[in-house]
DNA sequence: CCTATGATGTCACTCTGTGTCAACACTATG
DNA sequence: CATAGTGTTGACACAGAGTGACATCATAGG
């Protein structure tokens, strides 16, 4: 059903994060970025609820993928090792040649208060679903809301670092080995 | 050094928490709670960031008071016993007179996405802040960060407690309670 | 009484975000 | 090939948030 010049969605989140990245997120308008993908400021509001939202495009496939990941998990694997399989799955996003945009994104996000905010919302909307997902496991509380927040946890730490690292680990990786730290340091 | 009617923040304070309880955040513009305080919105501006400011006055002198009592706890004091001083000493800012008021902020905040941002990053800085004070008592990484959120977790709860019980518990007895409950949950 | 100072008001302005309707491109159907 | 239908976009008007610049006013203190 592509009609006019195709991915206009795409086209306004590559023009956002370009301008973005010149002259900054607060000096950017809606207006530019919409002249820049080749469409209105109207448009833009039809794809994106304000202007923040450009920066969050994958959260809610990144939260059903990992929620169904959690679900799909074998029936007796334990609550951790369901965790481990969700924070895995949610590497099929973080490909390593995406990382320059993604630390492109990271600091444009860390530089301003109002897309920290954003994404702290969206940390905790995952954190919840994540929760729910292990209470319909079988898990109960508060056990199951103390999983998710520490599978939140776990997963600012590895992508931070993936993010961080110029050609280093795969995300996959560093998510292994940021759950085995978790591991031994919570074993009594 | 009073002129004019004293107290404006103040007064823009109660105006907006009674707009925002009588017609909801969104729909109280910034010149209707500065109309009635009998001031200008030119003049909001200058005493609170943003029009979600208005719900967030304490929170500094929170966070600094939280600090300090950490610091000031002895010590050959525990973590745990650090931060427990820290939320206990909170106490002072919800006395059981301040219900009511509390009650409805939550109410307005928990119906409002942008607001429930604000009150997430306003969680963050204070576990960051606690955080700080931990490692300054000599507590490791990720000890600090763990035990900081582990305090912000029970804040949380136990604040979401006092506001919900009409003639309840007092909030140190819930936080002592909730501590408790916290202390068995991790005790291996 | 007079003046410095700080708090407030006024005005003009940019930008975000929305409602409404017209114009348009494309698809399906005859 | 014509035409009706559907969904996308543009154009316009608008309310509200937030800011900068400057005027105005009340008061403290001499």
């Amino acid at each position: 059903m592509g009609r006019w010049e195709p991915d206009a969605e795409s086209r306004f989140r590559a023009a956002a994060i370009e301008l973005f990245g010149e002259i900054g997120y607060e000096q950017t308008t809606v207006a530019a970025i919409a002249e820049r993908a080749g469409l209105t400021a109207r448009t833009f509001f039809r794809y994106f609820a304000d202007k923040r939202e450009v920066l969050f495009h994958g959260s809610e496939r990144l939260q059903q993928t990992m929620v169904d990941a959690l679900a799909q998990a074998p029936a007796e694997a334990s609550t951790v090792d369901a965790i481990a399989a969700a924070l895995t799955k949610a590497g099929d996003f973080f490909d390593d040649d995406r990382r320059p945009i993604a630390r492109l994104r990271s600091s444009v996000i860390a530089a301003n208060a109002d897309l920290r905010e954003r994404e702290l919302i969206k940390m905790a909307t995952l954190s919840a679903a994540l929760a729910q997902a292990l209470r319909e496991r079988g898990v109960g509380e508060p056990d199951a809301s103390l999983a998710a927040e520490a599978a939140i946890a776990v997963f600012r730490v590895a992508f931070a670092q993936w993010v961080g690292e110029s050609e280093g680990r795969s995300y996959g990786r560093i998510v292994k080995e940021s759950l085995a730290r978790l591991r031994t340091i919570v074993a009594c």
